[in-house]
RNA sequence: GUGGGUGUAGCUCAACCGGUUAGAGCAUCGGACUGUGGAUCCGAAGGUUGGGGGUUCGAGUCUCCUCACCCACCCCA
């Protein structure tokens, strides 16, 4: 059927969607590996929550006023009738988990990471995926400024870890619902009076979300914003405290970071700490990892009153920067001559693998010649020989492709010899 | 959601002013080659030129629509 030949043909990833292939996927295995080593050395446990929650979920923890809810979320209507969503972040489903099974009655503080993949129906570009992996950590229960530190100078020892360089750690405190009401308003009053000199998007930014006047590229807004108010002179003593203990535990983890009073996230929740890490080099979708502190969030789920932090960081965007290369692998490479042989490399082949080692039996060549020739494409470390002779003699030949060198013996002091390091 | 750019073989790219059967390198597969290496030589396969309409005697080329990807805005990881 025609039909049948050009779906076949138009068969494609769905849009934003990625593959990672064998030989990029093991780059991923090594990030993730290094990182869970890492989180838990700081004392954190995986919680694997659902990838899809129901979507009053998101509309109330994220935020009903959030670019990320009104218009990125996958919502869809299931067989039951159930609004349901596929997360477009991970903090929610973590506060849902610890009410669900009273979590916090198990001792705090509460410390989680989870890594997978999230889901925002935005339009793709660099660094930008509808289906993207975050690594998220959270800390429920812990209210002092301390752990918002500490939890900054773990993102900051992820990164080196990782061989990552060319970025910044910015820092800043948004308010609470004391003090940023006042702010919020005298920005606005800052801003509508001198409307005119605005461009059409800092117009509307006033209404909706007036920090963001701050980051315009237009030279007109950045000049008049200048003189705009900033949230510093605005933090009720609470806040203002908490975040000097932020910093000063900064100084004393010794993490270098940088104050930007006009760091805003999108996340309606955020209090108090807020901070990011992005790369100095790149234009618009630099921000490598962005979190803050969310202490009413959970209050207002309708869950205990328990304070929360945690970062999100974008795997994508952080292995574009890491410089991790997976150790190659090494394996057997099976060659055989004869129908005796054949089923003696597959006996071979079972004995090696039981005994640790990557093995694999070929099955198509035909002289040795075009085998060892696979052997050497593939990117064998070894290659086994088991043609008439050596079957007849139960002694095998094993070849160091790297050194041409040729041992023989029996099967289980080959392999004892490969189990060997080196 | 708004704006810009690009679409030719698995990959990188050719194809004059619109003119014969859309070519090459690399990769793939086969052979030379039945006891030892990514070589060499020979050969094969691989395309509705993203898809659809229009102009034309004739379209990979011009035009319109559409789709995908890339880039930027918005927003975010």
């Amino acid at each position: 059927m025609s039909s049948e030949r050009s779906s076949v043909k138009e068969l494609a990833a769905v849009k934003g969607t990625h593959d990672i292939l064998p030989g990029e996927v093991e780059v991923w295995q090594a990030v993730e590996a290094s990182v869970v080593g890492m989180f838990g050395r700081y004392g954190y446990r995986e919680l694997r929550a659902p990838v899809i929650e129901h979507t009053e979920l998101f509309e109330k923890s994220t935020g009903e006023t959030t670019d990320v809810v009104q218009k990125e979320m996958y919502t869809f209507i299931d067989k039951g009738g159930r609004s349901i969503t596929l997360r477009p972040e991970y903090t929610p489903s973590v506060a849902r988990a610890i009410v669900e099974h009273r979590l916090d009655l198990l001792g705090t503080p509460m410390r989680y990471f989870y890594i997978g993949p999230m889901f925002r129906y935005d339009k793709p570009q660099k660094g930008r995926y509808r289906q993207f992996h975050q690594i998220d950590i959270e800390v429920f229960g812990e209210k002092d400024p301390a752990i918002d530190a500490e939890i900054i100078e773990m993102a900051d020892s992820m990164l080196v870890s990782l061989g990552v360089t060319g970025t910044e750690t910015l820092v800043n405190s948004v308010g609470c619902r004391a003090c940023r009401p006042a702010f919020s308003q005298a920005l606005r009053e800052a801003a509508g009076g001198v409307k005119d000199g605005l461009c059409g998007d800092c117009r509307r930014k006033m209404e909706t979300n007036p920090l963001r006047i701050f980051d315009c590229k237009v030279e007109a807004c950045r000049e008049q914003a200048k003189v705009f108010p900033q949230i510093t002179g605005f933090l009720c003593p609470e806040c203002r405290d908490h975040f000097a203990g932020v910093r000063r535990y900064l100084d004393l983890y010794g993490v270098a970071y940088r104050v930007e009073p006009n760091l805003v996230r999108g996340l309606d929740y955020y209090t108090k700490t807020a901070f990011e890490v992005v790369r100095l080099d790149a234009g618009q979708q630099n921000a490598v990892l962005g979190g803050g502190r969310y202490d009413d969030m959970m209050k207002d789920f309708g869950g205990p009153d328990v304070c929360g932090i945690g970062f999100a960081c974008g795997l994508e965007r952080l292995i574009a920067l890491v410089s991790v290369k997976p150790s190659p692998r090494r394996f057997v490479y099976v060659v055989h001559s004869g129908e005796a042989a054949r089923a003696k490399a597959v006996e071979l082949a079972r004995i090696f693998r039981r005994g640790g080692v990557e093995t694999l039996v070929e099955f198509a060549g035909r002289g040795f010649k075009s085998q060892f020739g696979r052997a050497a494409k593939l990117g064998a470390a070894w290659v086994l020989v088991v043609g008439e002779d050596e079957v007849a003699k139960g002694e095998f030949l094993l070849k160091d492709m790297a050194t041409g060198t040729q041992t023989s013996g029996k099967a289980e002091d080959l392999l004892s010899s490969l189990q060997r390091p080196g």
